[in-house]
DNA sequence: CTAGTTCCTGTAGCCACTACAGGAGCAAGC
DNA sequence: GCTTGCTCCTGTAGTGGCTACAGGAACTAG
């Protein structure tokens, strides 16, 4: 059994976000110590881990309690896991592109913007009208 | 003059986002009509969507800030403005990356996850050790 | 026994909005 | 002039996912 500080260590979940985690019913309580430490099981440490790969895959915690929940009875869990994800990969390749997109534009807009006039050809560019409503 | 609602309209900025840059000084007061009702000039309008587009393009409100701060009074603003797009630029970069590779993690979780096994591969690596710990 | 570290609870703050509730103003049609 | 329905007002609270205290209790090493 592992104080919280461990588990934070093992896991890479920072210790208040385990406890934030815990209010918020994404993991469940752990036992407590006679003083009244949280001590987490190897298992429960691995939760941890779990939910902190996930969050870094982006997943949003909504989708991660579902994979927790899949993983306890998981019957059929595959197809529904690979959805999620198929979706997932969706959202992460159109803020990919969007990103991309946005890149360029203020790449055009900044490359005007050496020639040490007084007027910023970019801020100009981005009070007029004409220029980046297609950005959204 | 127009009134908030027609602000909104040609800014491209939300009625209740519009408020909140008020009481943020984002945005400078409006003037109010004889009933109390918020009357924007096409200036302040084009200083709404300027921020608009500033967001955006992912800038935060705080480089907007700076940003407005600069177009009043725009001596040397130029190179300053530059130096910020260009901090950003890298930022962009980064997240594009870290999208990418992510991308790429999830694709190598969900392929193998097609093979209707009660236990799905892909939580099941994220529970184990040794994976994804590279995410950061 | 003491000093330092780790842990506890509870609350507030972060960013940039967004969503109400409950009421007031206003424009058009009858 | 009156109703209907839209827009607007203020104020407050919620969103996601943490993060940062404050003020105190418990453990650990020397």
């Amino acid at each position: 059994m592992f104080t919280i500080g461990k588990a934070s260590e093992q896991s890479g979940v920072n210790i208040e976000t385990i406890r934030y985690y815990e209010r918020e019913g994404i993991v469940s309580k752990p036992g407590r110590s006679a003083g009244g430490r949280r001590l987490y099981s190897s298992d429960e440490i691995a939760k941890l881990r779990f939910v902190r790969r996930c969050r870094d895959l982006g997943f949003p915690i909504s989708i991660i309690q579902t994979f927790l929940s899949l993983t306890t009875h998981s019957d059929r869990s595959c197809g529904e896991v690979k959805v999620m994800a198929e979706n997932h990969l969706v959202e992460i390749n159109a803020k990919i592109e969007n990103l991309v997109r946005l890149r360029e534009a203020l790449l055009s807009l900044s490359k005007n913007c050496d020639d040490g006039t007084a007027a910023c050809p970019m801020l100009d560019a981005l009070m007029k009208d004409g220029f980046g409503d297609d950005l959204r």
